[in-house]
DNA sequence: AACTGTTGCAACCGCAACTAT
DNA sequence: TATAGTTGCGGTTGCAACAGT
């Protein structure tokens, strides 16, 4: 690979969109070179014709070690919506709880929660009041009531749910909500022999390598992101969800 | 088969915070 | 201390894949 080739080519214009895998095997060879900082220098010496920021998100959201690229697990999805519940949209704090998780993934998951919860309220409403489709009330009346029943009424449901006796119907969706995690995993070939890629290299690796991944908490302690819970355990819910901590 | 609507998610944008000089 | 450059975060958009008609 040419270094300085590579650099000469970077200083044109930027591309934007979809990442191809030669692209990809670029970058991971570069990051190898040059560390997980100085995005901007990594982007100009790779001659990936990419803003360091956007390597730096490929890297962070989808190419790193360990990221896990399957459906969010019935005990994730618990997870997230408590500390949802707790922190708002802290999504990057709730990503550090999550081994192999993205603030992305948890973001784009939340947003697909919602819209399903939004529409199940929105349901029940107008079957509660037979409401019909710009009848009496408009739709943005009915959606505001919907979001209302969300965020406030439905606070206490999601506690009993999330950690009280019916906890297991949010694997088993039976609750109606049109969430299941029984989802089928759909990936490209290519995301295959990418995973696998990472799956041989951690095998590979040794202690040095995942000392590496490291992050501060809020109280600035140093915490491990992937395999590690921060001390200040906000739901004392750790020690009984073990088989989240397992990665392969 | 063709079209339309919906969904999931990768990637971009803007801004704030942080770091180096 | 001030400034410029870099990084991190949350919000938003665009588009491919899928489902329904």
């Amino acid at each position: 690979m040419d270094f300085q080739i590579g650099a000469m080519q970077g200083e044109h214009q930027l591309r934007k969109g979809t990442w191809h895998e030669e692209e990809d095997e670029r970058l991971i060879s570069f990051v190898k070179l040059m560390g997980e900082k100085r995005w901007d220098a990594l982007a100009k010496a790779s001659g990936l014709r990419r803003s360091g920021k956007s390597c730096r998100l490929r890297w962070l959201n989808y190419l790193r070690p360990n990221l896990k690229h399957d459906q969010i697990s019935g005990e994730e999805e618990t997870i997230i919506l408590k500390l949802h519940e707790r922190w708002g949209n802290k999504w990057s704090k709730i990503a550090r709880i999550l081994p192999g998780r993205t603030d992305n993934d948890i973001k784009n998951y939340w947003r697909t929660y919602l819209r399903k919860k939004l529409a199940k309220v929105e349901e029940e409403i107008k079957s509660e009041y037979g409401l019909e489709k710009g009848k009496e009330h408009s739709s943005s009346t009915s959606t505001a009531t919907a979001d209302h029943k969300i965020w406030n009424c439905d606070a206490d449901q999601y506690d009993e749910d999330l950690w009280g006796s019916k906890s297991s119907s949010w694997d088993g969706c039976s609750d109606g909500s049109g969430l299941s995690a029984d989802f089928e995993l759909t990936s490209s070939p290519y995301e295959n022999r990418l995973s696998d890629y990472w799956i041989s290299l951690s095998v590979l690796s040794n202690e040095e390598d995942s000392s590496e991944m490291k992050c501060y908490d809020e109280c600035n302690s140093m915490v491990d992101p992937y395999w590690t819970v921060p001390d200040d355990d906000p739901c004392d819910t750790w020690n009984s969800s073990g088989s989240l901590w397992d990665m392969n």
